[in-house]
DNA sequence: AATCTCATGTAATGGGTTACATGATTTT
DNA sequence: AAAATCATGTAACCCATTACATGAGATT
């Protein structure tokens, strides 16, 4: 009975950190502010809640609340909660696996035409232009947020990792595209 | 039956594409040149291997074969094996999903003190220091390998990309540790 | 003698997404 | 009337890692 539910549990005990939620608000919010770098699907969401209740990390507050639809779940976290996620952010932080299919296929680009990996990378390059300036309006939110004395300085950070990495990934694929292109010239 | 082997198969086709291996050396190979964005294990890359062989896509030369240990089996692409790649390399890659747990932790700061997330911080920066380090190492590696005539140019690029993606993130922990001092010097 | 590396493989386990089921309210 | 959104939940499935099993040759 090793109870691993991975990172989801302390995800949701971090939500309901700052304020008591359901599952459904939940998964708005890391959908909205979380999804450049973490993601959560209902098939998570609720079953976690309810072991954080079972462990005494969360209780559950009206089950059935008529307001719309078949009716909500709130979730608050309790003492032992905020101490387990405490806890937990005092441990050391795993190293990330990345999986990046694009350089995988960067890779095996002798396989194919320079073309076909061109057009990826001017996808890529589309894409995470977008991103940063989703992550640059981020910022900005933020910014309005602070002048009213709202502090959110650690949300804004990873808003700034945000510019900082889809940046480096747009600037690493012009480069790559030059130097793909100056190769087949070279020819 | 949707065989789906994820994208592990590719892999396998890309590793066979460049030379006849074994599953052993495709995992060395992976584990040194490919770690920085890609890893396999032995649990995927076996029955993978053994997939490729009953679609054609592979065929295992020498099923056993005498040298050291247990003895060794060298699979080769086929034609179909090129196509199939060639075919995958086509397709738009997907998007990644990253999951970045020190971005987690960073943005539940509010419930731990400052000192621990500068730990986390400086441990973040010391690593992708070093990362950076080893990827201009891969670089000037392979700029050797250029001058001797030998083709590298796509390997290159991801070492390139390493080097963007890991200083991009050196660079926004030192900044994030900036902006955490000063937040908490206001106080 | 013990341990390390080469080498292949399977079973158990875990973590996560997707698809499906249900159903009321709100918007088009 | 239809579609979208709010809202919760389960089951199936897939992918991947880990642990385990086997065993020979080389090294310490």
């Amino acid at each position: 009975m090793k109870e691993n539910t991975g990172k989801s549990k302390y995800v949701m005990l971090g939500m309901l950190a700052r304020k008591p939620q359901t599952g459904y608000t939940i998964k708005k919010w890391i959908e909205n502010e979380y999804s450049h770098f973490w993601q959560e699907s209902f098939g998570q969401i609720y079953p976690t809640l309810k072991k954080l209740v079972a462990e005494g990390l969360a209780v559950s507050s009206d089950h059935v609340q008529s307001g719309n639809g078949r009716g909500q779940i709130t979730y608050s976290i309790t003492d032992a909660g905020r101490k387990e996620l405490s806890d937990w952010l005092r441990e050391e932080p795993e190293i990330e696996r990345l999986r990046y299919e694009i350089l995988l296929k960067v890779s095996f680009g002798d396989n194919t035409e320079p073309e076909v990996i061109l057009g990826h990378l001017d996808n890529f390059i589309k894409r995470n232009h977008k991103l940063v300036k989703d992550m640059n309006g981020y910022m900005e939110l933020f910014e309005q947020l602070k002048e009213q004395d709202m502090d959110c300085t650690y949300s804004q950070l990873t808003a700034l990792c945000g510019v900082y990495i889809y940046s480096a990934m747009r600037d690493w694929a012009v480069e790559a595209k030059k130097i793909i292109i100056e190769k087949e010239d070279d020819k």
